[in-house]
DNA sequence: TGGATATTTCAAAATTTTCTGAAAGCACTG
DNA sequence: CAGTGCTTTCAGAAAATTTTGAAATATCCA
């Protein structure tokens, strides 16, 4: 499934074995049942912990570590919706506000060109402005009450 | 911008170009410009055609091809935001299908491993549901009558 | 602290994706 | 229907991404 979703194959795997499994699994466990390399395994681990979508546990009388999968798919979705915002739309954010001030008040004091740069002036703000719309929108989907996404489902379900 | 989109670097720069630019250009104009080759730019032009993002357009006493860029930029969005869902949707929802399919009533017969089966009958139910939930809400975005995206920044906005 | 076990790192290898450029294909014109 | 100009195709090249595996590092416990 996570490979058409811009996650790293290996990294989908783990997380598939993880949740399919619903109980903690350690490392060598994992490496065993998806055959990859123990490298590969403790990187993907990694990632899946940073995003927040595995907790690590641990067994007492046994030193390796374990992990375990969310289990709940909203809570899933909203993480997964997080990290692609940070990561799709953050710096679209950015790279947009860097082309604007390039060509801001002070950039056009030499004149030339003078309405052709502001035609791409509009062109910008009007994007920005769009991405921003945009922005916010997925801000609500991932907000931490967990309202946004439940919210937009009924709503526009109704509004059909 | 598109880069981090999952589109081609080289499709998303002609896109980039002929939005920017604003007025039809033809592939050896945009070849020179984006200093790529011949292949590159027509299979990208081929895509982005595909997909509806770019328009052809001629020149008369012109026999080269001429291609304009969709210009409103919540167009630009309702039309990417569809093949995504066909990339990234669409084929999870298939695959999820096929897998309750195989551990369905009928394959349950065997009559070995009963709950555990169930268990993951459940799970996957509970995920078919919610992929449901976000393909309807998706289908809402891409709305040709357009109203779904506006309706939601419009709906959420307030919510807050 | 030493030794044993578990985890992380990272350069090189494998894989996947994307681009190139030459050749084939098409369509118009004289 | 041959010539010219433009477009598309596709096998191989190049680039980008991901994985491996062994060495380095960290952790635990006696």
């Amino acid at each position: 499934m996570g490979s058409s979703w811009g996650i790293p194959r290996t990294m989908a795997e783990v997380h598939a074995l993880l949740y399919i499994v619903g109980e903690p699994l350690n490392t060598d466990q994992i490496m065993a049942r998806l055959s990859i390399s123990r490298g590969s395994a403790s990187m993907s681990l990694k990632s899946l912990h940073d995003w927040g979508l595995i907790a690590r546990a641990h067994r007492r009388g046994d030193r390796k570590e374990y992990f375990r999968a969310e289990q709940d798919v909203w809570q899933v979705f909203r993480i997964i919706t997080r990290e692609r915002k940070r990561r799709e739309i953050d710096p679209v954010l950015m790279a947009l506000h860097e082309c604007r001030d390039l060509t801001g008040p002070r950039a056009t004091a030499a004149m030339r060109h003078r309405s052709e740069i502001e035609a791409h002036n509009l062109r910008l703000d009007e994007m920005i402005e769009f991405i921003r719309l945009i922005d916010s929108l997925a801000e609500q989907f991932v907000s931490p009450s967990g309202k946004g996404l439940r919210l937009a489902v009924g709503l526009l379900g109704k509004a059909v």
